[in-house]
DNA sequence: TATGACATGTAACTAGTTACATGATTCA
DNA sequence: TGAATCATGTAACTAGTTACATGTCATA
């Protein structure tokens, strides 16, 4: 009844800016290079959205300025309420997991485009995914994931994405044989 | 100098319907169900964002109506103007392919949420795509696909969903073992 | 005659993008 | 001193969601 519950909207960028402040404290220009690399293959944000996205947060005591530093930097770090709000978000909220692919919506109307095209476009998604899996594995080796558990769930995402391009090139190859049948 | 270009915006949606009308003619209820059906596990779309696209590819005439039927149902069909849109599309234009999975970011963050919410969280994930696969199975095995290429395009991106399913269950099995390991 | 499926639409909102605008600091 | 990087922000736009609002037709 006389509960007053601030209501944060189902939103990935909110969540994942906490997230990452719960993580470790940062500006604005730190958090869109980690958009930029950690989370560059799960999520994506623009400059202009982060700064809106802060100021939002901030008004609503989920994060706080701990810092000025030069440049009018300011540093962010996440509050005890943003911390319960990440935690709820994750504990209570059910993911959405809205589907949105537009590699794939264009491989469905393909036939519109002809068949050379076609496999070019197939061979294309297979290239790119064999270089992000590159890229993974690199990254991977560049890292110094220590002893315990520090990085765990960073860990799994990477694997995730691992498999993901695997599956995606693996998928490519055969794709292309397909819409070139021996003919 | 003289060429007037109409500017189509670079959007998944708009492209979908498309795709879709290139297909086969329908209303927006028909759309509607396809969107839900075919495009299921590709790209989403709502009742109210479907009606409001059509009114905008009416308006620069790249679908018509065709016919109308009983309770106003309005039967729409891609025009030739459309059709060379989605061919310049398909052809043209560099697929966004922005990231944005919702399963993943959680899983970046779990450990927020302690390793018992996080062992459920990636159970659930593991469960969800095991589900998904046998629906898609199921699918496949409902479907006629005839003999020749008709569906080709289709196949694939059926076997895309399959092949991606697969893996995100396979990675969830190993991910929760990794949560969890013989402590 | 009432329920469920068919069928379309609008209003108010939140989320995300693009383009612009500004200025400080470091270092070659 | 000029270029690169650091650093923040706003305005105008497009895309997408939620909730509401309305009415038709078949059939049990």
């Amino acid at each position: 009844m006389s509960r007053v519950e601030c209501r944060i909207s189902d939103v990935g960028l909110r969540h994942a800016v906490l997230g990452l402040l719960d993580d470790e404290p940062g500006s604005g220009y730190d958090l869109l290079k980690r958009f930029q690399q950690a989370m560059g293959n799960i999520w994506h944000a623009t400059q202009s959205q982060l700064y809106g996205e802060l100021g939002k947060l901030e008004t609503a005591e989920l994060i706080e300025v701990t810092s000025e530093g030069p440049r009018g930097r300011k540093e962010y770090a996440i509050t005890a309420a943003g911390r319960e709000e990440l935690r709820r978000w994750l504990v209570d909220e059910k993911p959405a997991m809205t589907p949105r692919n537009e590699s794939l919506l264009r491989v469905y109307f393909l036939g519109a485009a002809g068949r050379d095209r076609a496999r070019e476009y197939l061979t294309w998604l297979g290239e790119v995914a064999q270089a992000r899996e590159r890229g993974l594995t690199e990254l991977d080796e560049s890292i110094d994931w220590g002893e315990g558990d520090t990085y765990l769930y960073g860990r799994l995402v990477l694997e995730w994405g691992r498999r993901f391009t695997a599956m995606q090139r693996g998928w490519a190859d055969w794709a292309v044989a397909q819409v070139n049948p021996s003919v």
